[in-house]
Parts: structure tokens; sequence; C-alpha cells
DNA sequence: ATTACCCTTCGGAGTATCCGAAGGGTAATA
DNA sequence: TATTACCCTTCGGATACTCCGAAGGGTAAT
């Protein structure tokens, strides 16, 4: 399989320009070798992603789900340009934080907002990046600090626990199991699901575990946000699994039951990770004894 | 500028394996084409990539920067392919729902889930994509219904409008405006900023228009969740710009003054589009006249 | 000193890509 | 009905690219 950038550009041309003719020139090929490529990706994928009509060419269902990602992934390779082009200059007065997606959406935010009132001048650029490549970005020195799940093996590296981060599943308030306290994963994977809309990271890591147990997980819808899936599960469209901190915010506003999940993956906690205390530039440090000092949100 | 998918692929190998010789192996190369690729790679961005070491190479900023975005990039990759795989089979018994961010986030969570909840037997599969791409597909007929901003012009199609979502500045409880209406951009574009994450669609567009007014926006923080920059705004980091619906959502949890944008790339509204009403299928039929019902959103 | 890695450069071989030209089709116009 | 204007596909050759093996040079450990 190849699928080149090339050629999802190509393809973008051709279906904006609505011809193969003027969108090989939009592109800057002739005519021959956008036919020729166009026949080639839809060799590989093997569906039709255009039709041919008498007046140009029109996309399939298929086509413009191509159409749709082309444009998702052309767009990260420019932000990803423009990153590059940013390390020819180099930010100043900032600092950098690296952190994994449940500390930036659920435990970043609270903690970090007193802080920066308190210190007008200071800007802080958050990084969302995987825990194990935030680890790795400390060891080599790239980065001072970050917030990690302790997941990850860290060598040579502090962790400090600031939080506790573990999924939970919620259940509309008749559903059999709105009475118990905890439950098995096994135990509830033939429930319909809502979940959350696919790549996502905890998305996939939740259907590798069911994938593990040899099930699928059935899903009734997906949603884009965790507000949304609380929201569909309170109305009883079905169960769902979200991080603790989501579980317990939404619960007033939208009533399900909260269930702990019994796995050991379900237990989840964030750690501040550092190299030494003693290495960290003072502004660093202002903020990492700020998002230790009173762990609000790991008390259940 | 090239920077295909193969060199992305090359550089992960040879990150995750630590040495160029061991990377060119992951990835099926000989070491001479692993060393040129990489070469060319530098050449073209402009900026050291990796660190030679005696003992293999380390990674720099930059190449840590790429290394993140490589991996986003080959799993749009891998979600592309993995829908377009779909296609050859086909999904029964769903509806496909298209809608914008805006009504992915803000609008459908609310009005799907009791419709949801009353038809058991129905699943849905939301699509994210923008109202320009809702609105041709619909219009060749490859989609029945979509949910869409009313800034797109949609020639033949139906807008039946649902829900507004107007754009709205939030300012800090003491901040100069705190006590104002209305307000013009001009007038608040050299207020300290918390925004969110570059590449969002409407983080994009906010500072579109501020370019346009010879601006640019001075950001103390990006965050990756609406709540979040509310959350800092009510701190008092700075001023942000966010949806009606967000910041009505908020404003109790946080505390913060909502105050109306002037322009008129600031009002927006949501509209259900379709080709006509007698064509539609039953199903989609019930769920449009369930999301056109009640607009509970649209009043201020 | 030997061995084990590691990276770069070079010239040649193989192939993927591109292109112009030829061919065949439809639809509107004269 | 002939003509014109588009549109797409196929074919063979020229080009450019990528890949590879071999050679060269370096460091670190045994």
């Amino acid at each position: 399989m190849r699928l080149d950038l090339a050629d999802l550009r190509l393809f973008l041309c051709i279906v904006d320009a609505g011809s193969i003719t003027q969108g090989a020139i939009r592109a800057n090929l002739a005519l021959a070798s956008a036919s020729e490529r166009l026949r080639r990706i839809e060799a590989d994928v093997g569906v039709q992603l255009l039709e041919r009509h008498h007046r140009g060419v029109a996309t399939t269902e298929a086509g413009e789900a191509l159409v749709h990602h082309a444009r998702l992934i052309l767009r990260q390779q420019a932000r990803l340009l423009g990153e590059l082009q940013d390390f020819t200059l180099g930010t100043r007065g900032t600092i950098h934080v690296y952190a994994n997606t449940a500390a930036l959406t659920e435990f970043l935010p609270h903690k970090l907002a007193p802080w920066l009132a308190r210190h007008p001048l200071l800007n802080v650029d958050l990084k969302e990046r995987t825990s194990m490549e935030i680890v790795r970005t400390i060891s080599v020195g790239l980065a001072e600090a970050g917030v990690v799940s302790d997941a990850v093996d860290a060598p040579g590296l502090k962790l400090q626990p600031v939080a506790t981060d573990h999924l939970m599943l919620i259940v509309p308030t008749k559903n059999r199991l709105a009475q118990t306290r905890t439950v098995s994963f096994a135990n509830v994977m033939d429930e319909p699901f809502v979940g959350l809309e696919p790549g996502s990271a905890l998305q996939d890591h939740i259907n590798d575990h069911a994938r593990i147990a040899g099930h699928a997980l059935a899903f009734r819808v997906r949603m884009k946000t965790f507000e949304g899936l609380c929201e569909m599960v309170s109305c009883g469209v079905g169960v769902g699994i979200v991080p603790q901190g989501v579980a317990k915010r939404y619960r007033r506003r939208y009533s399900y039951q909260v269930v702990a999940l019994e796995e050991s993956w379900a237990r989840r906690r964030l750690c501040l990770c550092f190299r030494s205390w003693s290495e960290l530039s003072p502004a660093i440090q202002s903020l990492l004894s700020h998002l230790g000092g009173t762990p609000a949100i790991e008390a259940v």
C-alpha cells in the first residue's frame, strides 16, 4: 500500500476542479499522469472513488471520505512544517509544559489557571504528547518537566503523583448495574455502548482490552466529546466509559450512576515528571510546586 | 518540498530503534538509503532533526516535534484506510448524520439523546465534516441530511434554522469590558487572550479576522478544550472567544462576563440541510423533525 | 590490536513516474 | 449531420528517483 501525500493532493485538486483534466492542471501534472495515478489509488484501496461522467467526474461516498481525510492529513502536514520552521527562531519568555491528553483536559486547566493569574508576565505553551513521548523527551534533556500517566516506566526520572485518573463505567439510572459499586469489564462488554469517535486514544485503549477478551463492543453512537457521551448515557442510550474526573463533573447535570471498573488497567494516576528538582529553572519550580501542592482532584 | 509518508515512517523507525542502522532494518531499507533519505529530509526542512552520536542517534527538539506529528499523520492515514475498507462491506441499520464541529459538540448531543433513547433499534453514525463538505455531499445525493452553518450557500438545498451559534467574548469579572453588553472585535484585539490550540477550525477562523484587521492576537496560553479556556478566563488569565452555547453552559461554574461581538462573522446559525423532505427515508424524517422541533438552545 | 557498532559517500542498477501522442466517447452548436 | 469542445484512457519512451552494495572512516569496548 502506498497512498502518497502527492496522491492526496492530486485527488483534492481533481475533486475541487470537477474533472481530471482541470485537476491535473492545478496539480501541475499531465493528464495522463493524473489518470494513471488515480487508477493506481483506486486499485490500491480496492474501491471506486470517482464516477466518470461525460462532463467530468463526481465523487462516490468513498471518494468523499477520502476527500475529508486528505484535507485533515494535509492540514496536519502543514502544521508540522510550520512547527519545524519555528525552530529556526525559537520562542522566548515562554514555559513549555508537556502533558498527556487526560492531564491537558482534566487536571491542568483547574490547576494552571490561578498560577497563570498570579504570574502575568509568564506565558505557558502546552504541548499534548503521549506519556511515552514525554518521558523520552525529558530523559534526553529536551524538556524540563511534564505530566504523565504512571503506566509508563521512566528510568532515572522522578515521578510525583498529583492526581488519580481512574476509568469509570457510567450507566443509566435504571440499568441493571445502577446499584452496584464495582464491576468487571467482562461483565459489561455485551451492553450497548456509547463511545467516543474512533481514533481517540482512550477509545482505542478500551477497544484493545475488549479485543483481548475476545469481544467487540457494540456502539449505538460515537460522540465527539465526553460531555455528549455523558448526556447520551443519562438518557438511557447505553453505557459508557469515562475518566473519573469527567464522571464526577457531569453527574449533576446529567443523572447517571458511576460504577468502578475492577481491572487494573482502569486504575491510572497522573504524575509530575522531571529529572531532578535542583536542575529545574525557577519558573518551572514555581509551577510544579503549585501543581503538586494541593491535589484537589484525587480525592474521590 | 516533499516529505513523504515513507519519510515519516522511516523517521519513526529510526527514533524508536535508536540508530539509523537498526531503524533502516525495521523499515526494510538498506542503511545507505535510510541515511540518504534522512539527509534529504533535513535539507528540506532546514533544521537538524537528529544528533549523530558514536552509539546511535538522539532526537533534537525539532526531531521530537517531527516524531509527534508523524505519529498523528500516520494514525490519520490508518484511519482513512480503515474507513475506505468499510465501503467494501457497507454498514446496515445505521443512520448516517453529517454535522459540523459546532453542531456535533453543542447542539446534537442534547437533541439526539432522547431520540436515540426512544428508538433503541436504530444506531446513529455521526460524521464530522465542514459545512462545505456536507453541502456538497448532500447535493450529489451521497448523503441524505446534515447540520451545517448558514455561512455556506447551498444551492438547491433546503436550509432550516434550528439553533443559533453566535461567537461571544468572555472576560474576567474585573475586566474593563465586564459591564458592557456588546463590543467590536477591533476593540479587544490588544487584550491578552486565552485561545484554543492552533489548528482548530474556530481558532484559525478568529486568527484570520485578526490578521485581516492587521493585528496578531497575543496568547497567554492555548487550551485544548472550551471548558479549560473558560476556567482560565474566570481566573483572570485573559479574555477568550467561544460559541454562545459554551459561554452559557459554563458561566455558572466559572464566573466570567459574556459580551456579544458586533461583527457579522460572529453571528452564526445552525441549520438542518437536506434536498427535499419527501425524498427522505422515514427514519431520517423522524430524526430531523425531532431535531427541528423545539429549538431550546437558540433562546438567548 | 581486534572486534563490534555506527554513519557517510559513491556509482550503478532497477523501477516508478511523467509525458506526448493517439484513440474513443458524449454533448452542444452550426 | 458535421463540427467543435470537452472528457477520459492507453501506450511507449525518456526521465528522474530511489534503492542498494561496497568502500571509507570514526569511536568504544574487549
